[in-house]
DNA sequence: GTCACCTGTCATGGC
DNA sequence: TAGCCATGACAGGTG
């Protein structure tokens, strides 16, 4: 599985899951890209994307042993729905009065279900469109004609929706086996984000100003509130008439969302090869994707948000059902997650907990739990927790000290007793997480601006690991774009899914009882702490206070970057303490990394040259000996040779010279005398004398 | 427990 | 003058 988040700077994102389930031989990919557009991307701004904005493009074709789903096999209330000849709006009021789920006009207008590829290359064309499809005679290529024509009835061009990211073909290779990865900043993926946000700058909506924007939220949600009252009126239809009918197992879920209605398909087409189904033990056709949601009287906006959030949960969860529980512990592992009613996953939608669709990660118990009350809340109220959550989830530091976050306890958050600096992370981590999860809580039920700080929840809470990677703060306002210095890709995030799985809370509750939760939290908890382990110092501080740069990025900018980074942004004075610190000390520590290694070069320069020094003087001894050997030679043959000189000299008597008395010695014209010793020590006495004078002044 | 080594950090000075 | 760099010194971690 992969799943790749991409946030940018005015709020909006991309979330693109991929899920490869490989059951029995039977191979599926399944691709979500969540458009996330920032809080003031209207509906038009988003068509121009290409992209559809009604859940109606869920009913997308879906293959069926290798080929696609047939429109017969679609959802039957939407078999006769064709949203290209529908004016925009009227499609979406059409679909909610067939009572399909859908997404309403939040935040989240747009999703987008790419292809799906059963070990088949074909498998590899679908794109959206399952509306058309549906409307069509149906057939493998009906339905992805379909997909591409119902781009347009929206207002997008079709071409640029076959370009986009849901372009077709790309994973079917990919691996069988469940694989979680995220995607690098020069993937597939970041690039079609790119090109989806050129597209939306070029039709001037996406970088407009905020003030703009500000005002067109006010709009919108005033024009949401009211189409909210008119989908409850309207969805109430819908309601009766899924109680009358007794159609497939769809129907009865018939107010799941999108999502959960893709899975059910899927567990439809696994229902239909039995010997496919039995993997793992799973009784696919037993699985209810949500609790009876058909007569909680969830049909309004907030419902389809309900079920937005639950469908990401329910594509993971097959994958954890694959991965985690592969001993036919995966029904009493749906079993006993949703016999748990304090469990807040459960009970939040989308717009009460984003950040379990923002930031993908499963906040199930650490979140705090919705009550009643928050589930009384009126869609507009929570639409508007959905504008200040899910695009402004970040800066803690700026919102705890807002929301009333004691400055203390933030001071108590660095103190680290190991610490050098004193500035420190987790000693006191988890009391300041449990009055941060507190204030969280009461924050979403005053229905003011909400976060969820997943630094401050201790880790053992975490069922989703989250590995860190700073997002860009709601409060910086900095175009990364313009300004070359800083890095573009700051916002790339590791996503973990929540891997909840719903089941209707009818199920008994004994089956709960067997189920061992901690095991997997503990594992998690243990992978967290690892990755907590491996952040240095400056990371986990930076971490702490939301700092919106990693640690390398601050440390390697330019000063000229740095210094308008920190102008852009609206940074506390904290954060700015902390990220000129961490700047000061990563320089420094790659200063005294340089040092240390210069020193070292020097050191080992220095034995290198003993080294050579060493052998040179034993060069030196060796050619000093050879020099006295041929010294030795040279004495010997100039002694011979002396005494056979003076062995044929003769005196004027003819008698040989006796060479004790006499000696030879050659004047400076060549010439040889044969001088008496006594004469020649005495003139080498005064030479010698005369030498050592000379010496004596050099020195 | 001690020691050597590595690494991060701080203080300081030079550029 | 601010910032960067180099380096000595110190402390903590680790084998």
């Amino acid at each position: 599985m992969k799943y790749l988040k991409r946030w940018w700077s005015d709020g909006g994102g991309l979330l693109h899951l991929t899920i490869l389930l490989s059951l029995a031989g039977l191979r599926v990919d399944l691709d979500l890209y969540l458009l996330l557009p920032p809080p003031t991307l209207f509906r038009d701004e988003l068509l121009l994307l290409g992209c559809p904005t009604s859940s109606a493009y869920a009913l997308r074709p879906f293959p069926a042993s290798g080929g696609w789903r047939r429109a017969d096999q679609l959802h039957p209330k939407c078999r006769e729905l064709d949203p290209a000849a529908l004016p925009e709006g009227q499609l979406l009021r059409e679909v909610r009065a067939l009572g399909v789920p859908f997404i309403p006009r939040t935040r989240v207008d747009a999703w987008l279900v790419h292809s799906v590829a059963a070990g088949n290359a074909d498998g590899a064309h679908g794109l959206l469109g399952a509306a058309a499809s549906a409307s069509s005679e149906g057939g493998v290529d009906a339905s992805v004609d379909g997909g591409s024509q119902a781009v347009p009835a929206g207002g997008g061009d079709p071409q640029e929706a076959r370009s986009g990211p849901l372009a077709a073909g790309e994973e079917e290779n990919a691996p069988v086996e469940p694989t979680v990865e995220v995607l690098d900043a020069g993937g597939r993926a970041s690039e079609e984000i790119e090109v989806l946000r050129e597209r939306l700058e070029a039709a001037g909506g996406y970088s407009s100003q905020h003030e703009e924007n500000q005002q067109r939220v006010s709009v919108q949600e005033e024009s949401l509130q009211q189409n909210n009252e008119d989908e409850n009126n309207i969805a109430e239809k819908p309601d009766k008439e899924s109680e009358k009918s007794n159609e497939s197992r769809s129907e009865r879920h018939l107010n799941v969302t999108d999502t959960s209605f893709c899975l059910q398909d899927l567990f439809q087409l696994l229902s239909s090869h039995p010997e496919h189904s039995s993997l793992e033990g799973i009784s696919l056709g037993d699985i209810s994707l949500l609790p009876g949601s058909s007569n909680d009287g969830m049909n309004s906006s907030a419902h389809y948000n309900v079920n937005f959030s639950q469908a990401i949960s329910q594509d993971v969860n097959l994958h954890e059902a694959m991965l985690l529980y592969p001993n036919n512990t995966f029904r009493r592992d749906l079993v006993a997650r949703t016999s748990q009613p304090q469990e807040p996953f459960l009970q939040l939608n989308f717009t009460t907990n984003p950040e379990q669709i923002l930031s993908g990660t499963n906040l199930t118990g650490f979140l705090p739990p919705v009550d009643n009350q928050m589930r009384n809340l009126t869609s507009q109220e929570l639409l508007y927790d959905l504008d200040v959550n899910v695009f402004g989830e970040i800066n803690l530091m700026s919102l705890a000290m807002e929301e009333g976050f004691d400055p203390v306890e933030v001071s108590q958050l660095f103190e680290e007793p190991d610490s050098d600096s004193g500035l420190s992370l987790n000693s006191s981590h988890c009391s300041t997480s449990v009055t941060k999860s507190n204030s969280s809580h009461s924050v979403y039920e005053e229905g003011a601006t909400g976060y969820s700080d997943l630094e401050s929840f201790p880790h053992h809470d975490l069922e989703g690991a989250v590995g860190y990677s700073p997002e860009p703060s709601k409060l910086c306002h900095m175009d990364h774009r313009s300004d070359p210095g800083l890095h573009e890709e700051i916002a790339f995030q590791h996503i973990f899914h929540n891997h909840t799985y719903h089941l209707q809370p009818n199920v008994p509750e004994s089956t709960s009882e067997s189920f061992s939760w901690p095991g997997k939290s503990q594992k998690i908890s243990r992978l967290l702490n690892d990755t907590d382990r491996n952040l240095s110092r400056d990371e986990r501080r930076a971490k702490a206070l939301r700092i919106p740069f990693s640690v390398d990025e601050i440390v390697r900018m330019p000063v000229d970057s740095f210094n308008r980074m920190l102008s852009r942004c609206y940074l506390t004075d904290l954060q700015i303490s902390l990220i000129r610190d961490i700047r000061r000390r990563g320089k420094n520590k790659v200063a005294a990394q340089n040092c240390r290694k210069r020193k070292l070069d020097v050191i080992l320069n220095l034995e290198d040259d003993v080294c050579n020094l060493q052998a040179k003087k034993e060069t030196l001894k060796r050619e000093r000996a050879q020099c006295n050997k041929a010294i030795n030679i040279m004495k010997q043959k100039l002694h011979d040779l002396y005494h056979d000189v003076f062995s044929r000299l003769r005196d004027d008597q003819g008698r040989p010279v006796n060479p004790n008395q006499y000696a030879l010695q050659c004047s400076h014209d060549g010439s040889v005398l044969i001088v008496p010793k006594e004469l020649v020590t005495s003139s080498h006495k005064k030479e010698n004398q005369k030498g050592k004078r000379k010496s004596e002044r050099r020195n």
